[in-house]
DNA sequence: AACTAAAGCGGAGGGGCACCCCACTTGTCA
DNA sequence: TGACAAGTGGGGTGCCCCTCCGCTTTAGTT
């Protein structure tokens, strides 16, 4: 939410911390020590705490940008012929990125201190609406679906399998699962 | 693994622990404090540390029994008249479980101390097994699914909808949603 | 009942972490 | 260049996990 600040150092300090954290994170996922980070980032656990006021801050600050390109896949996507094919598509991707991404996946779960700064998952929510919506019209997706369920179930899934030897393939595998559905009762 | 300890006063200490143990992770979850409950017990900690070497094993031990009762569940459902509709209501009923139970659904996860001591998922396994199967040769579920990948999924959507405010509901929901698949692609 | 070896106990301590306070430094702008 | 706001980070507090090790209790033996 504060973004970066104004100050030169201030700012220096913001993108040290945040490519530190990048690092950190990708090692240890979500729990990664925030002093450690710090540390990495060559500045005082103080001026971490001012800049990133929540762990959840951080995260968000760190998977910013790559959320982004996968809204931006949403909307290639929008224009392909099978919209529901598009939608599965897609859905497959966020697995994928969410299970092989450290940390993301816990990150977006809807914690105790998610209110004011949450941006990550309203942002997938949007671009996958767009895809969801396209679906429905086609007859693709069940009526009464919304995207927040859908990107719950796939986020989920993420989760599970992000320690999993094969993540990638197995958040996909399981997502299509999902999708097309288990028992026909 | 070690079970209940031999000596009348371990086992006294190790019933206590697991008692205190019961309310904190009702209260805070699989991240409840370890010391707080040997203090609850009226134990040293490290008498909580050698009845249960990781935090991973208190969690088994306190899950145990309400785990099994959900296994003798399945054993009914098993003379179901629709194979399909018992598989579903079971995989719900589990789902609703771990929604609602705190703590349970991140101590299914396969963390790193997995191993040795895992025990509520094989027993989850083995009994939904039996459902499964009978689902599938009765033609009610897709052939090529283990129930390892659907009891992943459930798992999955009770972790994520822990914190919903209608928990049950919420993971009754998306458990039939992922049973019944959401596009048709 | 007395004894003894083994089993169990728990306080204290080491190492880590998150988070905050506040005296100090540094950038900015007139 | 000077003054002041903005920013910094070391150190402190409180909590946590986990282990070491000298002490107490139990269970079996005579």
């Amino acid at each position: 939410m504060p973004g970066p600040p104004k100050r030169a150092d201030a700012r220096r300090n913001y993108e040290r911390i945040l490519a530190a954290a990048e690092e950190e994170i990708a090692r240890d996922g979500a729990v990664a020590s925030l002093e450690e980070i710090a540390r990495r980032a060559g500045v005082g656990s103080a001026t971490l705490h001012r800049h990133f006021p929540s762990r959840r801050a951080l995260l968000e600050a760190v998977f910013h940008d790559r959320v982004e390109v996968l809204c931006l896949q949403a909307r290639d996507l929008a224009g392909a012929p099978d919209a529901g094919q598009a939608l599965a598509d897609w859905l497959r991707a966020v697995a994928v990125f969410g299970a092989t991404t450290r940390g993301l996946a816990s990150s977006m779960l809807p914690g105790v201190e998610a209110a004011a700064d949450s941006d990550c998952g309203p942002m997938l929510m949007t671009a996958g609406d767009i895809l969801l919506r396209r679906a429905r019209t086609a007859g693709a997706a069940r009526p009464g679906v919304t995207i927040a369920d859908v990107l719950t179930i796939v986020n989920a899934i993420s989760l599970a399998t992000e320690q999993h030897p094969r993540a990638a393939e197995e958040a996909a595998r399981l997502t299509t699962l999902a999708l097309s559905g288990v028992v026909s009762a």
